[in-house]
Order: C-alpha cells, then structure tokens, then sequence
DNA sequence: TAGATTGTTAATCGATTAACAATC
DNA sequence: TAGATTGTTAATCGATTAACAATC
C-alpha cells in the first residue's frame, strides 16, 4: 500500500475506525452486511461499502463480510497490526492524565516515555511511565523506536516543542496545545483545540 | 439570526474561531485584507471572504475589513458575546486536568460546577470549583444556569450521565468519553475520540 | 433456482476555487 | 482617477447516495 494508491478521502478513516469498533462487539456472529453495520454505526450502507471498496473486497455478494477478516483487513489498513511507541511531551495537568489513560495501550499505542522541561520532574515515574529532561528527547526517541508523540505543553513553547520532536525522529503528532503548529508536509500531526470545540457548540447553541 | 438562514456548511465555523484568533493578535493594524487574513491562517482568501459573506457584508471594496469591526461581528456570530457556565461531569484524571486548564475561561466558557458518582469527592473545591453528589446535578444546574457540560467519565457509564444532564436541562455537551451517544438532535454535542484520532496518525503513518 | 447482498457506475449533493463587476 | 479589494456568480472539485448488474 503506497502512496500512489488511488486517493482515499480522509473522512474515510475515522469511519474504519468506528467500523472496527462496531466488530469487535460482534461474538456470536460469523456474517455481517453492510446494511446490519449501518444499523450498528449510524452510517448508510452504500457508504460502508464504498469505504472498503477503497482498499479492495473484502465481501462475497449474497452474504456479507465475514467478520474475522474484515476485522483483521481494517485492523491491518489502519496500522494497527503493530505497536507504536509513543512520547508524552509535556507533563502537566492533561498530560499527567493521558499518562494514566488506560484507552490508548489496548489499540497498541503505548507511552513508552515521557519529557518535561522541569527538571526537577526529571527521574518520576508516573502509571509506569518515566519522565525525562526534554533535551534527552533525542536519545530517548532513538533508543525507544518512537515514531509518534503526544504534544501537551504550554502554547507558548508548543512551536519549538514540536520541531525538537521532528528533528529526533517523532513521524507524527498529537497535539493538544492551542497551536497551529508548522512543521514540515511529510510530519502528520492531529490537532484537538478545546477552545474551537467548544466554540462550535457556543455556535449551534446560539442559533437555535 | 435563525435556523432558517440560508444553509452554513458545518466546516465554516472553526474557521471562523481561526479567524477570530488571528484577529485579536493584531494590535498596531486598523485594517486587514481577506489577503493577508489567508497568510496568517493558511486558508484561501476566496474562503476567507466567502465565509463571511454567509453572515453578511462586514468589509469594503478596495479597503478590506476594520479590524475591530470583524472581531466584534464573529464574535457575536460564535456566541462568544456571553458567558457560558458549563458543568464538569466526572472528576477523574481527565476531568482534574480540564478543571485546572485555564483556557477556557478566556473565551467565556466558565466551569462553575463539577459532579462525580464517588461521592467521596463530593464537597471538595478543585481550583475553585465544587464538585457535587451526581444526583444534586438537576438543582445545580438550574441554580446555576448551566447549559453545557464536559463529559470526562468511564464509557460505561457516559450515556447515562448524558441523559441525566440532558433531563436536567443542559444543552450541549463536548464529549470526552470513548462513547458515542446517542441523545435527542436538538442537543448539540461535539465528540472528542482520541484512539480515532490516534488511529487515523496510524493510518497516515503506515502508508508512507 | 430464488433471495440476498456485494462492488461499481452514474447521478446527486455540497463545498471550494476562480474570476470579475461593483465600489471604496 | 488609478489601484485595491470586496461580494457574488459560475466553474470545478470532491464526497455521498442511488441504483443495479454480477454473483454467492
């Protein structure tokens, strides 16, 4: 699977992952249609099938998908037959609490560590996790094989933060601080601004 | 404005919220250009001036947009002109960590009650703010005139808390909990799900 | 075979971009 | 007036839905 593969619409993904979700809660069935997951998700079933379709067939006509392979072929084009290493940068009062998340390790991410610019947090170990000065950030992502970090600093030092990730070898971001990051095409970062989210509801709230 | 104004695709809004952010950074500029808006956001300057147009004529020809006009208008178009008293439910690690964050409170969003089932915790005052026996949450939110809330409990039990704060008049709710609710369509809510999210940096990681 | 359901094509819907007349 | 930039219309792009031939 490559780039050149022919353009999936991002909205795509998230709609695996829900799809993923709705089968894992499936344990006595073999079989499902997409008309039984469109029940099961909210989304229509001409928009389940268009959405495998993009990664090939996975369905026999007349039966459906059989839920064992379609679980694995999703599991599989999502990146989530692996584990990711991840990096906690910044640990304050969000990221004291993503440490002790337990949601992420069941889907293979794991924090393998942490980083923090207080130095006297330096040598803690918070839910198993040990915290580092953030200029070991080098060393730390090298010798753990991390790809992927999980940004939650202050927006004032989020900018720097994020490069001194990328230039250690972070491939991707999640980040939590309230800013737009610029970092180079080839780095996927997600970006989760509480602010704009509830502004949004200020919105539909206000207009009723 | 009203629910029958002409149709505003969804996406428009946390641009505007982009807008508005970049707006209040100017300080020494009395007027600014859908052109230099779209360098300092990274949206188009025919998405700029679009987006604006769905609410109105708010710039002039060969001059642009008054700076202090335009903050003025999208804030009142986000509903930013009021304060929003908001009830936190769930006084976790995430919901601590949310208590503690000072952002909110910038943009109006005001934590003014939280709530938790243990009721251990009931009593306690977190940077200012009580938490309350879950079963108190309909007389505090009417006391307090309370309209939104941050869900931050274990999944088991996030649609029977949405319920309750729906039954006791909250409006929307920004949602936290790897749950997908299902209340009635009037109450707006916004879903953050941050194992999609991290699925989908999975994704995009693993197609390099 | 009869019934069910896929995968895909064509039609529709919605959002973004380009272009420019109107106007400051 | 000359230069700049809006607001809006038309063209383009992209995503969703409907429909159905292929096939289990």
């Amino acid at each position: 699977m490559t780039k050149s593969d022919k353009k999936i619409p991002p909205r795509v993904i998230p709609r695996l992952s829900r799809y993923y979700r709705v089968l894992r809660e499936y344990d006595q069935k073999t079989w499902v249609s997409s008309r039984e997951l469109s029940m099961d998700t909210g989304f229509t079933d001409a928009q389940i099938r268009r959405d495998l379709a993009y990664f090939g067939q996975f369905g026999q006509p007349g039966k459906g998908y059989t839920i064992e392979e379609l679980k694995k072929s999703i599991k599989q084009i999502l990146g989530l037959d692996r584990q990711w290493n991840v990096l906690l940068i910044g640990v304050g009062n969000l990221g004291t609490a993503l440490l002790r998340y337990k949601g992420f390790r069941e889907q293979g991410f794991e924090i393998v560590a942490a980083v923090d610019a207080d130095a006297s947090k330096a040598g803690k170990i918070v839910n198993g996790v040990k915290i580092y000065p953030v200029d070991e950030i080098q060393h730390i992502v090298r010798e753990k094989h991390i790809l992927m970090a999980i940004l939650t600093v202050p927006e004032q030092v989020a900018q720097e933060a994020a490069e001194a990730a990328v230039a250690s070898g972070i491939k991707s971001i999640f980040n939590f601080a309230p800013a737009h990051l610029r970092l180079p095409p080839e780095v996927q970062v997600r970006h989760i601004d509480m602010t704009i989210e509830l502004e949004r509801l200020s919105f539909l709230s206000s207009r009723e």
